[in-house]
This record gives structure tokens, C-alpha cells and sequence, in this order.
DNA sequence: TAGGATATCTGTACCGGTTTAGTGAAACGG
DNA sequence: CCGTTTCACTAAACCGGTACAGATATCCTA
């Protein structure tokens, strides 16, 4: 190891094929058409017999470019990550670009890793958020600013904040669960929240009001508790609304989901024929409970893979204007939820 | 865009605060004891006058090394992949490295990742593989023998191969479970294996089979039969198995046990009243079913961590010599296994 | 046959850091 | 008082690519 392999550079290549490095980095970068098949060749086998491959740190150093976006993902009890990087990655493989990760699960360390990754030269940023509405932003616009094209998934950001997003339809996910408990027959339904101080929290409870309101349903706040998305959280609301009698729940999350489940087996009631519930996100976190439960499908790899699109889109034109994917979601309708008896 | 904003480049800092550019470099690669207290704050001011921060990949140039490691995953249904990017992911952040993420479904995807990271000059490489026991291997001893560390997890290696491996006691694992069942007081323990061109189906077969020995019970082959590690696999060996009434089930698989539930539950059967159920995996993914399944442990976070942190002494050092780190599961008791009646 | 086009290839300055070898002045020691 | 150390600092080569600005040779055209 000490001693210098006298690595195999591009001009040593040079030197063996008998032809300038330019010519090779054109042979390389694909620049044939402005080459003799002769020399094409030469170039070619040289490369060969040499097992030489080119340093992408040395190129990215004089093209300025990576081929390498960073994504940083503010985890915090959530289930909902694996699916971004797998869309994320797959995109990005495609593209042939790489993909730099990073774990920041509180402001501080956001800010940090978004820094590091601007040393390193990334191209591009996406950040996976979690869903506080009272959320820092001020280094993700003063980076926009300096010019590194930046896409958000599930973040609220300043209004008319020039970052492309990536948002998921919390509002119509929740209005869709809550419709199909109607539709079904349900008259009382309850709702387990996520926390006021997520966005999400807020609009999927918007969301179940909303579809009571359509159905003329009245909304009895005693209906409507209050959890943080654990499983425990929903255990606990879920006694707590037992003591209302409603037909039917919607909970707005898959961890608490389960805790309601459980609750509701552990007072001797069954799911769904005494019970009707429709759980909220990750549809495989909750498809192999028992009943298979009935859920809000959010699009969750597709977040992942339209935000590296929408982010290649502005690496290759920076002037590409601001934009809202809103992506909807669906309904998985599975056996936790059935008409009314 | 267009024009070039004349970067800030640590010539610039040198120029702006009057000293050569090594004073510079000295100056952030904190050699301050060769520097006057005047110097020192003439520097560090003119740095933060620009707003200077170094180029990493200019660094790394210079320094062949960036930092950076590269995790290769090949996933295919591995619902453990999430945990050991946790885990991963944290002590690299720790020792100040990044992570370059891929994913790799097939062997071609895998050698292309390789050779890609290899290219991007990554300081090592993880690969966090699938169990298949004929899995291709020369990439791997090549880029070792080329200087590239590398540590496995989770990977059959040929005997005495040069490259250091974090693996699972899948076979203690299984010796638990099966032997918590024995203890229990059951005697006719059935089994759903893994499939056998894995190794961790057939290491965990044959630690099922040790305990059964060691209780000196009669194994009949009519109680083990073979899965592929999904739900339905579970669900249909279950049912083959509830044929031969075994009292309890030891199953070599998370998604395969939540299958096996299932099974259970519909053919009229209580778990665990009338059969017992141990599960092996993930411990996260089998918590929250109903009943809670007791579990075979799989340090799975850990897993990551060292992986990294033997990869980062090779770093170091790179005379280190190979090395194997088995890490011991543990049994999770929960509800899902109790006393034979 | 001069003058331009075109095709093919090259020399070398960059990208933005690190690092080696070395300079000049002050301090030290006998 | 002179040679040696030590201290604080610098000039320039180097890492391994890209790309601009030519250089030649050949071919075409008027």
C-alpha cells in the first residue's frame, strides 16, 4: 500500500494509445463523431489493456457536477421513509445519478447535513420532512438562493416560497376514509387525530369534518381525539372514544391504527363487526394485521420518484419556475371496515 | 447563471487576508500550532467576511480520500433494510463520513454499483446482501485485492476469502426459539423454514433441529416444511402443517409468521390457546399483531453499525486483518407462546 | 492555384484544494 | 559571535480530469 501504484490515469492512457488526453476524454464523454475509427479503436484497446477507469472526482472537480443528489430524511417514528428512498433511489439510479444520504432528526442536525452535502458538491437537495408546521427554513432558501436546486416532500414552507414540493393530499385522503364509513352507513364516527402541531394532523381532521359535513352529519367533538402517532397514543384515545359508542373509526395513522386495534380487542369488542375502523398511510405497515385493515393508500414511492424528477428538471434548466405536485391518494378497501348492521 | 460569480475560493480568502494559500489550508485543517494568534484571527476573519467553505470534492482530489462510504443493499422483500440503513447511517454520521446509498436487485445491478462507487472514489463499501448461498463474489475479492475495503453483511463468502463479514447467529436464533417452545412443555413443534438455496433458511432449520435433539424429541419431517419468507408461503405452509396438529409453530420468517397467523386464525384456531407461535426477524414488524408474537431478536441496527465500524478501522489501518463478527440474537417473549395446556 | 471548409487531433490552462521543500528571521547554545 | 534550531510562513507542484483555442492535413470551390 505505501508504495505508489503509479495509477493509470488518462494520460497514461494518452501516452499508451499514442494520442493527446483530449482525444481520450472525447472517446470517453462520447464525443465519437469528431474521431477516426482508427484511432476510436486505439483509444479503445488501450483502455483495455490498461483496466483504466476514470475518476469521477477529478471530473466532477472541473465540470462542477456530481452526478450525486443528497436526501435528508427527518425520520422520527416514521414508518414512512423505507418507500421515499426506495422511489428516490430508483429514479436516481435511472438517471444515473447517485444518491447521498442522511439522517437529520432534529433541526440542528438538518442544517448541518444540508451543509455538508453543499461542500460536497451534490447537485441537487431533497428533503423528506416531517410534518411540523412551525418548521426552520431559512438555510433552505438561502441555499435555493446560492443557486442548489432543492425540492421538499411534505413540508410547509413560507407562502409563495420558490422551492418545488412534493405534497401529499392529506385533506382528500382523509375525506375519502371518512366518505366511505358514510357510505357504508356509519352515523357515529370518530376520528383519532395526529397532533395539532402537524400539518398533517390538521388537514386529515379537516378532511373527516369535511365529509361529515357533506353527509349532514353533525360533528360531536367528544367523537374526536387527539393522538401523536404512536401505537400507544391510539391505544389510549381508542378507550377513550369507547366510551362514546361510535360505529366506526378513522385513524389518522398507521402505528396508532394498530394501538386501536388492539384497544378494541382488548375490551372485548371485534373489528369489523362491532367496529368498523379505516387506518391512514404506509399500506403495508397494516395489511398483514388481523383484519387486514382498510386504508388511506399514500403514494408514498411515487413521492420519492417525482421528487427526484422535479429536481432533475431543475438541474438541467435552473430556471425552471416553482411548482406543487400534489399527489392524491387512495383507498385501499380491505376488511377492517363494513356497512353498518 | 450565466456569468461567474468568481467563486470564493481559498485563494481569494488567502488574498483577502493577506498570507499564502497553505497558511489557508493549515488554518482549516486545524495545524494552528504553527500559526501566530495574529495570523490565526486574520484568517479565520477574512473566511467569514466571504462566507468561504471549502470544496470537498477539490479536497478529495487532492487527498484521494471523500469521506464517504458506499452501502450497497440488495433487497428483494428484506424488510430488515430499513434498520441496518439506520444503523449504518448513524455511525457514519459519528465519524464524520457520508453515505452513498444503492440498491441492487440482481448481481448485474450489484457489480455496476460497485464498480460506480469504486469510480466515485468511496473510501469502502458495505454490502448488506440477500442469503442466497451460490451468491458471485470475484467483484468483491478483486476490488479488495485492488485496495478497495469492504466488509459484508449477511453474505456467504468461500472459505478463508480475505474480506471481513457481519452475520446473524441465525442458528442460535432458531436453537432459542425452538428451545423457549420445548421448555413451554410442547413436543410436537412444527416448523416453516426459510427456503433452502438461502442460508439463513437452512441455518435456522438446523438450530430448530438442535433443539429438538437436545429434548431428545423425535423430529417428524411432516412438521417442517418450506416457505419463501412471504405472507402466503406462511399462510400455505400453515395450513399443510395444521394437518399434522402440531401444538406449537416456530416460523423462520416475519412476513411468513404474520402469513402463518393468518392461517391460523382461519381455520377457527386461537393463538396462542390452541397453538403456540415464536416468529423470527424484524422484532418492530411483528410487534403490534395481535396477539404481540413472540420473536427471535435480530440485532439488525447493530448490524449496521458494525458493519461500518470495522469498515472504518480497515480504513485506518488497511494491514487489518480479516475478520468475522457473529452477532447473538435474543428472544423477544411476548404473547404469541405459551405453556402446552 | 489561392483561399476557405472540414475533419481530426493536440497543448495547456483550468477546477480548488493539499503538501513538499524551502525561506528568512528570531532564539539558542557553547 | 557564529552555527544550529525553531518558528511562522510561502511558492509551486500535484491530484486527474475537462475544454478552449488552435494546429495540420485534406478536400472543395471559384
Amino acid at each position: 500500500m505505501r508504495e505508489r501504484a503509479n495509477r493509470t490515469t488518462i494520460r497514461r492512457v494518452a501516452r499508451e494509445a499514442g494520442v493527446s488526453v483530449t482525444t481520450v476524454s472525447n472517446y470517453l464523454n462520447g464525443r465519437h463523431s469528431q474521431m477516426s475509427a482508427a484511432t476510436r479503436e486505439r483509444v479503445r484497446e488501450a483502455i483495455e489493456r490498461l483496466g483504466y477507469h476514470p475518476n469521477h472526482v477529478a471530473r466532477s472537480l472541473a465540470t462542477r457536477r456530481t452526478a450525486t443528489i443528497g436526501l435528508i430524511i427527518s425520520e422520527l417514528t416514521n414508518a414512512l421513509y423505507p418507500p421515499v428512498i426506495l422511489g428516490a433511489e430508483a429514479a436516481c439510479r435511472q438517471a444515473q445519478y447517485s444518491l447521498l444520504l442522511a439522517n437529520a432528526p432534529d433541526a440542528g442536525s438538518e442544517r448541518r447535513a444540508v451543509e455538508l452535502m453543499r461542500r460536497k458538491q451534490v447537485d441537487g437537495l431533497i428533503l423528506f420532512s416531517v410534518s411540523f408546521i412551525d418548521i426552520a427554513n431559512d438555510h433552505l432558501l438561502r441555499a435555493h438562493e446560492e443557486g442548489v436546486p432543492i425540492v421538499v416532500i411534505n413540508r410547509t414552507m413560507p407562502e409563495g416560497a420558490p422551492i418545488p414540493r412534493v405534497v401529499l393530499d392529506n385533506f382528500r385522503g382523509a375525506y375519502l376514509a371518512t366518505r366511505h364509513l358514510v357510505e357504508l352507513g356509519h352515523r357515529r364516527i370518530a376520528h383519532i387525530a395526529g397532533p395539532s402541531n402537524r400539518f398533517t394532523g390538521l388537514d386529515r381532521r379537516a378532511g373527516y369534518l369535511a365529509a361529515l359535513a357533506e353527509a349532514g352529519l353533525e360533528s360531536d367533538p367528544r367523537l374526536v381525539v387527539e393522538g401523536d402517532y404512536s401505537f400507544e397514543s391510539g391505544y389510549q384515545g381508542m378507550r377513550t372514544l369507547l366510551d362514546h359508542r361510535p360505529s366506526a373509526v378513522f385513524v389518522g395513522g398507521d402505528a396508532m391504527a394498530l394501538g386501536a386495534l388492539r384497544a378494541i380487542r382488548d375490551s372485548g369488542l371485534r373489528v369489523p363487526d362491532d367496529l368498523s375502523l379505516v387506518a391512514f398511510g404506509n399500506p403495508d405497515f397494516v395489511h398483514y394485521a388481523t383484519p387486514a385493515l382498510t386504508t388511506v393508500d399514500l403514494p408514498i414511492v411515487e413521492a420519492g420518484q417525482i421528487a427526484v424528477e422535479l429536481l432533475l428538471e431543475r438541474i438541467a434548466v435552473p430556471e425552471t419556475p416553482e411548482e406543487t405536485r400534489v399527489l392524491q391518494p387512495g383507498l385501499l378497501v380491505r376488511e377492517s371496515a363494513i356497512p353498518l348492521a
